[in-house]
DNA sequence: CAGCATCCATTCAGATACTG
DNA sequence: CAGTATCTGAATGGATGCTG
């Protein structure tokens, strides 16, 4: 996305911002930075439980049942690459590994909220309305 | 996502909800609402320019001059479908169309903005941060 | 000017099967 | 328990070419 200087007036969604211009999509925009955290099926659900409080693998698996392994893998890795969440394994077996979201990751609520609020406003019931 | 009841006090479509078990992800869902008008690549440099003011067909592809017709057309229908941007037509030739944005549009603002603000905040100029 | 139709390369997610 | 490896079908999105 890059957005940047919307000019100064506007809340566009863009604050001042030293760069401007930018045409194309940009992996270093800020929006596009979190929209890439959120990227993908099933990362939000992810998040939403790691809110309630920290999970093992399988409590994951449980409270999303239809979530296959591999894609729960998927997110768990992207989520903790992207700094959101830290992965805490217990040696000895069986193995346990507790995921806690980070500060950062503690982080996506207003962000979530944001995203909730406007879906909910503009969307109560009905589809689409004109 | 399908991320429920906020209720009032609660956070995002966090924890906390009395209907929990939504255990998948639910077009319903205000969350996944909001990120299914947003997805896709371009939408939000497009969702921006429009931000500025309306824009033709033209404008935003000068504009945006990576940005191919195909995709950018695929973008403008997305966003009209969803409400969020209106199509002014005007007969005779040329053709003109301009593109505008609803109220509901420009109440992506705040939306960007907190995506923006995440962004801004947890990934400062290096790329990642613990 | 504004745009849709086609073709193709890449990405993604689900299913299945197998380890440390 | 907590994952990874592999495969496949579906969904992108970019390039190119054509029309109302």
């Amino acid at each position: 996305m890059a957005h940047q200087t919307v000019g100064h007036a506007v809340r566009p969604g863009l604050p001042d911002d030293p760069s401007a211009a930018v045409t194309e999509p940009d992996p270093a925009c800020p929006v596009e930075i979190t929209l890439a955290v959120l990227r993908g099926r099933w990362t939000t659900l992810v998040v939403r439980e790691l809110l309630r409080g920290e999970c093992t693998f399988t409590e994951l698996r449980e409270a999303l049942p239809a979530l296959s392994d591999k894609v729960l893998s998927d997110r768990l890795a992207q989520l903790t690459q992207a700094g959101v969440l830290i992965r805490h394994r217990r040696p000895g077996w069986p193995p346990r590994t507790r995921y806690q979201l980070t500060p950062k990751g503690r982080g996506l609520g207003p962000v979530l909220q944001a995203l909730w609020d406007w879906g909910a406003e503009h969307h109560p019931p009905s589809p689409e309305r004109p």
